[in-house]
DNA sequence: AAGAGGATGAAAATTTCTTTTCAGATGGGT
DNA sequence: ACCCATCTGAAAAGAAATTTTCATCCTCTT
């Protein structure tokens, strides 16, 4: 049967709080404020869990590791800043998914813009 | 000094053939067909000088190893063929870039669509 | 055609991320 | 409160991609 521990709790409830998309890493920084001796280990065990009962979603993006946040959500699409790497959700879409060369077909996308968050808009870099 | 030997010279003329971006892996099976002794390090080795001296440019996709393409094109955007997992290049764009929230800055951005390939369209899966 | 230093191939080593192991802690039904 | 299966934390192990090592080969200059 599956328990309600301490742990598992923060790590839903950084994910209720959160508005972005969060990596392993920052899961564990953010939960242990609310369980300092959490452990990685059961963050990845809890990710898991989460994804397989759908509370959560993985995000992947070109040349990081991916990152999760909570399922349902409308279609959107990622923002990475360059300078604190964290993900950023955008709503909305405007591709207009056009010209494929004939003989693709098309059954998803992703899009992904890189450039600078509000927090890292005017350091140097 | 820099030597031309028959292994670089086989994986530059893969690129050349070649109209779509290509993995390690792929490079290996390919520039094989030319030096059938070629070695995956051989490969690494040289898609690092190929880059180096701008021949080459890395192309990532989400939840995807590298890739290299020919430096030099025009902006563009990728397909990824979910059977047989090859990329293939995809002219022009239809990005509005769009409502960003206020304070984030777009210095650049990448468009991933998903499906299936003129070669894979009527498999099953 | 000979020499020197870069290049190669195979295997081992690294790096990065994730999963497993295992002993001890703990949630929740009784 | 008790029991015990599940959960946790730390460390070890695994997986996947890439880099390094090193003995040998080969390109280029002389």
């Amino acid at each position: 049967m599956k328990r309600s521990t301490r742990q598992r709790r923060a790590i839903r409830e950084v994910f209720l709080e959160a508005d972005r998309p969060l990596s392993p890493q920052e899961v564990l920084e953010l939960a242990r404020r609310k369980v300092p001796s959490l452990g990685l280990a059961t963050v990845y065990r809890n990710l898991k869990s989460l994804q397989e009962e759908g509370f959560l979603v993985p995000v992947a993006l070109p040349g990081e590791p991916p990152r999760y946040e909570r399922a349902g959500q409308a279609h959107h699409h990622h923002f990475l800043c360059r300078v604190c790497g964290r993900v950023y959700e955008l709503l909305g879409c405007d591709l207009g998914l056009t010209h494929l060369p004939p003989g693709f077909l098309a059954e998803a996308h992703e899009v992904t813009v890189y450039g600078r968050c509000p927090g890292c808009y005017s350091q140097e870099g």
